[in-house]
DNA sequence: AATGTTTATCGTAAAATTACGATAGACAGA
DNA sequence: TCTGTCTATCGTAATTTTACGATAAACATT
């Protein structure tokens, strides 16, 4: 392989990560890297519990597309949900944004 | 706004961010968000410096399509690349991945 | 100069994402 | 029961992303 002909200090990370891990990081990445989706996280720190109505009523889209970003992030590990008669209260998973954090603290 | 029916706990992380500074970090998740790019990533850990034939024998992709990876991951401020001569070696942007980890530690 | 190497870009096709309206199921209240 | 509320899902259209081959530009080497 080509080698550079200047010097290249150590690298500012490991991203030592692999297998299900590195997927499971890559899934939320990309769940994230959505504006409306970020806002939707944005919200339910604010607003933890709140329905699904409260965020559509907060966003510029639709229901459906709501409930479809919802999902996404649910799928992702970022948000879990209960509930409660004909509404569905949404909040953080905790577990997994702790998970989050310390994966992103331990590889760059 | 409807409230929970049970007690929530405060949350987990503050996502105190807007602006500008969250589109650039949308940015980064979103670029950061798919296999063949986090693959990119990690080689230019192992190997800093590296020009594109490199990454391209390395990866399944076509070189056209590990060039427009790496497009996109240079615009997203992940890497960046001097050209010599014909080649063009990339590294790691080492000041915007530290932004990047010193964000995720401050919002979340 | 002629040839070979390297890589970004162009054009294009396939696949995935995003968004919306309509709808159906589940529940609450009259 | 009947009506209204809430939300997930379906079907679909528009947009974006992903991938590839072909090509051109820039530089190396012969």
């Amino acid at each position: 392989m080509a080698q550079p002909k200047t010097a290249i200090p150590p690298a500012c990370c490991t991203l030592n990560i692999s297998g299900e891990k590195q997927q499971r990081l890559i899934g939320m990445l990309k769940a994230l890297g959505n504006p409306i989706r970020f806002e939707i996280i944005k919200f339910l720190v604010i607003h933890p519990g709140c329905i699904t109505g409260d965020i559509v009523e907060y966003l510029p889209v639709a229901q459906a597309t709501v409930s479809q970003h919802l999902k996404v992030l649910k799928d992702a590990g970022w948000i879990c949900s209960i509930i409660e008669g004909t509404a569905t209260c949404y909040q953080l998973n905790e577990k997994n944004i702790g998970w989050f954090r310390s994966v992103v603290e331990e590889i760059f």
